[in-house]
DNA sequence: CGGGCTATTGCAACCTGTTGCAGTAGCAAG
DNA sequence: CTTGCTACTGCAACAGGTTGCAATAGCCCG
């Protein structure tokens, strides 16, 4: 048996976390909270249900959403939208992007800091207005499929 | 008894439109178009549905949705996703234009044009990518909010 | 260690959309 | 006006999420 059950880094110490701020460390949770350990970059909410499943197959939607919405008040997670509007969870920290989807061929990219930065600083400085990038896929069509549908 | 039921202006011609592409024109359609004609700026899918119940009570959410698909290919409509993922449609044209959601107050606004030609021109210039502002709700904190927030 | 407060769970019903399929009905042609 | 092709419709089932509520079970305290 493995000693004290080590997550990486951002969770370390989630279930204490949770006890501070009055909330409850149950398995339903450390269930999310290992699958999201396991997880990298972002997923959508379907996707992560399907792995807390596999873990613990009597695993309920309900549960598993609700306990990403208390991770996200924690600042765990943040969701988004993809480009047909499902949701999606971004596994923080650091990795705060939001991301381009081409309508035509369907792949996706993460947004670049240049222009990142010119979207949050346009909004800004126009009207105070503090963009949460990570929330949001932008849609539109990438060089290839315009060039394509140029020809 | 009205001459040629005449609807406003993008409509006009829509029914002729639908023919000569080999499409059909049904009441079904006639009373999605009607609900759009009697519509401007954006309405959810959910609130169109229910005013095409208003007028036909027996409306079925597919037709109205895959009606919508077609509008869409016609260039009448288009559909993007508010702050929640939810679908929403522009009634176009010339109204093509974003979203800025405040996650805190509720509030919506368009995303004006300095703000939007800045997106648009960085995404162009850096990857040669064409975005579809329309398609687009930029999640975030208003002035208001973000200075209620840091006191 | 046992009790009690109350945060969570599991369930069931609901909401917004989407999809496959068989039957219906536009519409163009004769 | 009738016919026939095939674009639609209506239905039923499904997918991804959300919500209200009664019962359960963490966790803090004595």
């Amino acid at each position: 048996m493995s000693p004290v059950e080590s997550l990486p880094e951002p969770w370390a110490g989630v279930r204490d976390r949770f006890r501070h701020r009055g909330l409850r460390w149950t398995p339903q949770r450390r269930t999310v909270v290992e699958v999201l350990a396991a997880t990298d970059g972002h997923v959508t909410g379907a996707e992560l249900l399907s792995r807390c499943r596999d873990r613990d197959p009597q695993t309920i939607p309900s549960t598993v959403y609700r306990t990403l919405d208390v991770l996200e008040e924690l600042g765990l997670v943040r969701h988004g939208h993809g480009a047909d509007g499902r949701e999606e969870f971004h596994v923080s920290p650091g990795a705060e992007h939001g991301h381009l989807y081409c309508a035509d061929c369907g792949q996706t990219w993460e947004i670049r800091t240049p222009q990142a930065d010119a979207i949050v600083g346009a909004f800004r400085k126009a009207d105070g207005f503090e963009v949460d990038l990570s929330h949001v896929t932008v849609v539109g069509r990438c060089a290839d499929c315009a060039g394509a549908a140029g020809e």
